[in-house]
RNA sequence: GGAAAGGUGGGUGAGUGGCUGAAACCAACAGUUUGCUAAACUGUCGUACGGGAAACUGUACCGGGGGUUCGAAUCCCCCCCUUUCCGCCA
């Protein structure tokens, strides 16, 4: 959530950034202030009755103290006809806060400004890219061929016991899994991630302090019996853990690293996009998550980029990195790095991890602040990205290191898996 | 699921309906002292939203929401959460 004072005073800022999300807001951004001006009125006049009726309330304790008791009565009535017209004004005033909380809840990020214009994912920008793509011979074979054939996962038996996207890994495919969480976490932890283990049901409020809630409400898995939700990523419980807390400066930057599957819905998303690993229910992933000072974030994003990097490089597998454009960009981000690994039978591009500085955005609505130096209290920039989601990561794997004795496991893996080859 | 106790500032923890935004202690910060560190002493030290160039100042906040009252951390009602005991159980 923006902070009103910051469109207040860069009005024309913030919109000619969010205008490049390819959506006009300046009527939302406009009625933001206008109801914020009425909001900030009204609190006064609020706050001047009150402050005569505390005056009020004082004289009338020190008069019965006195025992003037018929005094102290006379002055009842003012308080009594104060009570009245602050009732009126309060009911106006819970209303206008609503209102200007519900106009705030539609803007989204203001984009950094390297963020281009743009309308959609065709409009990003391919910023790196590393690997050679091969051409596989004719018996290439998808991902999903190769989990059947080595008997890696089985679609079939997770649609049976669940329903599609809910696959079963086995023997090798399972150790494969469990070889890249171990891979994914020594190397957060190698790089000043510290690992934690976190629930993957969360309560309400966490789903609004990173954002899930309210916008993206379908997307969650929600347990009605006990109003939680399934996690989408490991993001929300990581980052909840520093809601409502105020920091000291020294302690920050919060480097935080947790593995938990990730739940979700992808209601409405169909067609070839969602055959084999391409698109789950349920997934594995490893996350990251910094919490910065304001003056550090970028230099922080650029750290968990080469982060991402380093773990695609060690796989051995070709990627490159767009920085999306204002039109693809999550609601919350501010600047987002988007990873694709090629995925070589299929011929196409997977996203595998989206990292991102969130700036002030997620801190505002977590209240998560620090002390800097100079005794002021602000808020902390939130960053956090995927290294890695493990779904695409496989099918690329399977797909790019293929041959005609089956796969090989890159060395870098070796040591988890236990084994060289499938 | 049943019963009981409890939720107060960064932490611990007081708080007869008005003099309590809240004692005390700890932590933190600044200063004095000191060869250094420590100790001691002195001072500062909650958050949010307003007004003001600033000094400063108004209001709200003691889990959340209602109510009683001229006045509520304190009394009443509802809800949430935590802890302990019992039951069930990996």
């Amino acid at each position: 959530m923006l902070q009103v004072p910051y469109l207040r005073e860069n009005t024309e800022k913030a919109l000619s950034g969010l205008a490049k999300r390819n959506k006009d807001f300046s009527a939302t951004v406009q009625s933001i202030i206008s109801v914020d001006e009425s909001r900030r009125k009204l609190q006064n006049e609020l706050d001047n009755l009150l402050a005569e009726s505390n005056k009020i309330s004082k004289i009338i304790g020190d008069l019965f103290k006195e025992g003037k008791r018929e005094e102290a009565d006379g002055m009842k009535v003012r308080t009594t006809e104060i009570k009245e017209e602050c009732k009126g004004i309060e009911t106006n005033l819970s209303q206008l806060e609503e209102e200007l909380k519900q106009l705030l809840y539609l803007v989204p990020n203001v984009p950094h400004e390297s963020v281009v214009f743009g309308k959609g994912a065709e409009e990003n920008e391919v910023v790196y890219s590393s690997g050679e793509i091969h051409a596989l011979g004719e018996s290439k074979l998808p991902h999903w061929e190769l989990c059947e054939k080595h008997k890696l996962i089985d679609f079939e038996l997770g649609v049976k016991i669940t329903g599609a996207g809910f696959p079963v890994y086995i023997g090798k495919g399972a150790r494969l899994q469990r070889a890249l969480i171990n891979f994914f976490l020594e190397e957060a932890m190698k790089a000043g991630y510290t690992e934690h283990q976190v629930p993957h049901l969360v309560n309400e409020a966490s789903g609004y302090g990173t954002g899930q809630l309210p916008d993206k409400e379908g997307q969650m898995y929600h347990v009605g019996v006990d109003d939680l939700y399934l996690i989408p990523t490991a993001e929300v419980p990581l980052t909840n853990l520093y809601r409502d807390v105020l920091l000291k400066e020294e302690q920050l930057p919060i480097k935080l690293t947790g593995y938990t599957p990730c739940f979700r819905r992808e209601a409405g998303s169909y067609g070839k996009d969602v055959r084999g690993l391409n698109r789950l229910h349920q997934f594995d992933k490893v996350e990251i998550v910094q919490l910065s000072k304001q003056e550090d974030s970028y230099a922080l994003l650029e750290d968990m980029v080469n982060h991402v990097k380093g773990l695609l490089n060690k796989l051995e597998l070709p990627f490159r990195i767009l920085r999306l454009c204002g039109g693809d960009m999550g609601f919350t981000s501010s600047l987002t790095f988007d990873f694709e690994v090629y995925s070589a039978a299929q011929e196409r591009w997977l996203e595998v991890s989206s990292t991102s500085n969130f700036e002030t955005f997620q801190a505002n609505r977590l209240k998560c602040r620090y002390k800097g130096s100079d005794g002021k209290t602000q808020l902390v920039h939130t960053l956090n990205g995927s290294a890695l989601a493990l779904p695409r990561i496989v099918a690329a794997l399977l797909e790019n290191h293929q041959d005609e004795n089956g796969v090989r496991i890159p060395q870098a893996l070796v040591p988890y898996c236990g084994f060289e080859r499938i």
